[in-house]
DNA sequence: TAGATTGTTAATCGATTAACAATC
DNA sequence: TAGATTGTTAATCGATTAACAATC
């Protein structure tokens, strides 16, 4: 029961290896920015050039999901991006609030991100009175209190979490009472809902701020051993 | 030559694999959580129940930098934080400067990531003369012309690149030709400086958003199996 | 000493790369 | 047709897990 799962006709999500599903993104964005230069078709052997990795690993990689491509050709630039944007639910009209209006909510709200992705902001929410009214961009902060009450009249698919982490666990527990499928956590903490399938994505961009450190010391002890 | 590089005795990084590495910054994290919390020793077993990882895996990650536990006993948990700190050169004094003083690179400088982790951030640098001279937190914007003279006279390890993707190439340039080691990026695109050992670190906070997405989509077909 | 838990080796698993037949 | 490049299988490589002897 277990072995069979090789693809039967209608399992349509086939289990992609997570390594893959990291890489989509990058996809994503290097095929935008050929559209963006006019490029029609492009080859594995090219890309690669371009991505810094593999023509095998990219053939692996859209394979996974298709074939995309033309023996002797290559790929054709728009119908891999398409493909590509269909897999990652670019065009699904995904909606989001995001919960928290401080410095890192504002930022998030007036960058162009959402939009690129087809991700649709509705609403801010904030405790705080002196915050709530203002607007963001063009997105209004509501009050946090109201946040059920916003969910009764909206789908929301995503909650964009930017709040201090010690709120965490509480909001994160009312996100999943409003049955909000999806939680995209900001705060640092590592939010633990149980029986509960909400999809969470945590973000630690000071992780990333680390691993920099981290090699700017190997490379000193690489300069002190000359 | 290649391939004598077994750990000899004063190869003081003895090339830990990405992986590791990757997740020591999630050690460092959850290390800062138990010290808050008081608690003085833990067993990889306990640790593994905390971090969702294999009690194996974290064992094997800190014997990558050596023997920090004790047998029977487990980690003392302060000692284990100040040799993750040292790893990650945290305590190493780096400092920072941001170029881009927009939403995101306000965030970042008004955030306590910076500071939680021992990096100083010296300035930011803008062109816009609107907020050239304005004061984020406690740290001043400079003009993006007077960069050059800034690091005239203070060691700059780390430039956070906050401004618009098609300026990055320009800048990535400036700042390698200041010597500077390293760079944060955040504006989007991937800055190539041939005939440099400058480490770059790209953030790509749209990636995530995407992986959540790609998430969120499968539940669907998921669900819609039944 | 007995119990606990590490450090470390060996086994397994997964991901990447290489190679090439299929085919446009 | 000849040339190019994919799709896909097989080989390699690296990372994770399991197991257990060392030892506190």
């Amino acid at each position: 029961m277990k072995q069979e799962n090789k693809r039967t006709s209608h399992q349509a999500t086939p289990e992609v290896s997570p390594a893959v599903i990291k890489r989509l993104p990058r996809y994503f964005r290097y095929l935008r920015e050929l559209i963006r230069n006019g490029k029609l078709r492009i080859s594995s052997g090219e890309l690669s050039k371009m991505m810094h990795v593999t023509a095998s690993q990219i053939r692996q990689d859209l394979n996974c999901f298709g074939g995309f491509g033309q023996q002797g050709y290559g790929y054709n630039v728009n119908y891999l991006y398409a493909k590509i944007c269909e897999i990652l639910g670019v065009g699904e009209g995904y909606t989001a609030v995001v919960i928290g209006a401080g410095n890192l909510g504002r930022a998030l709200v007036r960058s162009p991100m959402f939009e690129k992705r087809g991700v649709d902001i509705l609403a801010m929410f904030d405790v705080d009175p002196l915050i709530i009214g203002q607007t963001v961009g063009d997105v209004k902060v509501h009050d946090m209190a109201e946040l059920e009450k916003f969910c009764e009249h909206h789908r929301v698919d995503i909650a964009v979490l930017t709040l201090p982490k010690n709120r965490l666990h509480e909001v994160a527990e009312r996100v999943n009472a409003l049955g909000i499928p999806g939680i995209w956590n900001f705060t640092g903490g590592e939010p633990d809902i149980a029986d509960s399938d909400i999809v969470i994505e945590n973000v630690h961009i000071g992780d990333s701020l680390m691993t920099l450190c981290y090699e700017l010391r190997s490379r000193e002890y690489a300069a002190e051993e000359n």
